[in-house]
DNA sequence: CTGAAAGCGCTTACAG
DNA sequence: CTGAAAGCGCTTACAG
């Protein structure tokens, strides 16, 4: 920038109110002579700088819990178009469902100086959040809640999710319906709001509740858990899966015992993948908004940053639609 | 930082050299005063100001020209690991296949200083690309190459995937293969290479190599012109799909007509894809190392970050595996 | 319409 | 073993 000043005869302040756009007060004159010194110099100037003055870098941070779900990259990209169209850059990091990598990830975002923070949380870093909480610091959760903290959130309702999911088995005739999705162990909230919504959804048609027909496990252990459940006396004839992940194991599981969907068993999943259509049957799925969830995030966080005064932290709740197909 | 070093009583300079660990010359009590103060204020530092003074900012940009392709994916998987375990972050972009986005990231990323970038180059930033090339900036490409600018590139060897494809093919009895791929518009690499290997493959064997037999298009005319493919007096008993995108369509339109798997036409495709297992049948696919080619390419871009001295710029050709299932 | 000066929050010789 | 000073490349009142 020194540089351009001194080609162009004019100081650096003036350069950086070129910079800036601020031509209001300057002469055609001194405009086109930096113009050109940064043209031949072939200047760029240096964003760190400036971000370091103003404080602030217009830049946002993602953190996806685990990158490899569908719904992340499409969340993931709705915030991208919204963040685009008002000049802030977004970085994604991806925590591998690991609350160490979560924290090591948020260290070094906010030690970048970004103006704020998607966060789909792992949950596990309650001090963490607590701390930005306290410090007023731009924040917003996707896809899970962390109870004892009260930061604003965007879900899905997950128990109406359930509730659509058993109505239209229900309607179609089945009733011995089960349910698997991965580990509940860390509590994580899709997965247990979705596991409440469907036993409501039992017991509100007078259906039993069978611990038997519920599970949350590992992936590596779901063939096991499949295997279990379809070798009891009254296998089910209707199965939800939670998420595209343990949809593919499922799917696995249907083709080594050769059952034949929805004849032997008939499949509803959550969460919208790139196969449903072309397999066969086609899969009936219950879908998230998952771009209209990831705009409003992005919109959200844009506000706190803009507005800096601490609205009420609310949770806000999408619903979800229901794509039938063959597979029920 | 001003604020520990008169907690501490110290000088910003040895709070300064604590934060970098060199605690050699300090005495055990000072090392702790400005432990304690560090924890009380709860300061993080500034990594942006650290950055300016350093000139450099221990962060990589990666510029993926299509994130939905799955290789995409892996290929930053891979780059995370190695650049996690280096203490580099990474920052990742979707160019979307739009040049002009490419352009943007490009110069987002180089005004944030990040200190080298792994591009899925669009191929159509000639000049920018060359006066990276001109700065010594260290730069590689992946998975595409750009003819007319030597930088170093990870790619697959694009032609032995195709020749595999067709040897496998062959074997097994089928004469009349075609091909289909995503539009060859932009003469984006694997796009050009895989079909130039096709025709060789098909040459070696002395099979009559087609024009109706092999198509690159958009994906919205996919439909159309595998409905024009086999309504041919002779239409192929074997398909090749490019990639991942294209596949998706093929298994749409084998869907629609019902056609039967490999009886009616035998397919394989170039890319792995979630959903190869569970199809019916399952799918024969020529796999890409994308895990070693994301690490080779940050190894490589470490390398030129570290040693700033021009190596001579080189092509790297992985080799692809075939997995055979049940489509063929 | 333009420039001198201070400052953003660090690091790094250098002096003591 | 520790501190004063300069400087990284910008922006921003303020003065003229």
């Amino acid at each position: 920038m020194a540089d351009v000043a001194q080609m162009a005869k004019v100081s650096k302040s003036t350069v950086s109110q070129y910079l800036n756009q601020r031509y209001e007060y300057m002469s055609e004159d001194t405009k086109n002579r930096i113009e050109e010194a940064i043209a031949t110099l072939g200047y760029k100037p240096n964003i760190l700088a400036r971000s370091l003055k103003q404080k602030k870098t217009s830049t946002i941070g993602v953190i996806v819990a685990n990158i490899l779900h569908s719904f992340s990259t499409q969340v993931i990209r709705a915030i991208e178009d919204v963040c685009s169209a008002a000049d802030i850059n977004v970085i994604v990091c991806n925590a591998d469902d690991n609350p160490e990598k979560e924290k090591k990830y948020i260290e070094m975002l906010r030690a970048k100086q970004v103006d704020g923070l998607v966060i789909f949380p792992t949950g596990s870093n309650l001090e963490l959040y607590d701390s930005m909480k306290k410090e007023n610091y731009p924040l917003i959760f996707v896809d899970r809640i962390v109870k004892g903290i009260n930061i604003p959130s965007v879900l899905l309702n997950n128990e109406i999710a359930s509730e659509m999911a058993v109505e239209h088995l229900y309607t179609k005739g089945y009733r011995k319906i089960a349910m698997l999705t991965t580990t509940l162990e860390r509590g994580i909230t899709p997965r247990v709001e979705r596991l409440e919504g469907y036993k409501r959804a039992l017991e509100k048609r007078s259906l039993p509740v069978n611990p038997d027909y519920f599970k949350g496990v590992e992936i590596s252990q779901m063939q096991t858990v499949l295997a279990e459940m379809f070798s009891q006396p009254k296998p089910p004839d209707a199965l939800l899966s939670g998420n595209d992940l343990t949809l593919l194991e499922i799917l696995k599981f249907v083709k080594k015992n050769e059952l034949s969907i929805p004849n032997d068993v008939a499949l509803i999943s959550i969460d919208e993948v790139s196969f449903s259509e072309i397999y066969e049957p086609s899969l009936t799925v219950i879908s998230q908004p998952a771009f209209e969830m990831g705009k409003y995030a992005a919109e959200n966080l844009l506000e706190q940053i803009r507005s800096s005064e601490k609205s009420d932290p609310i949770n806000v709740r999408f619903l979800p639609s229901i794509i039938v197909r063959k597979s029920t």
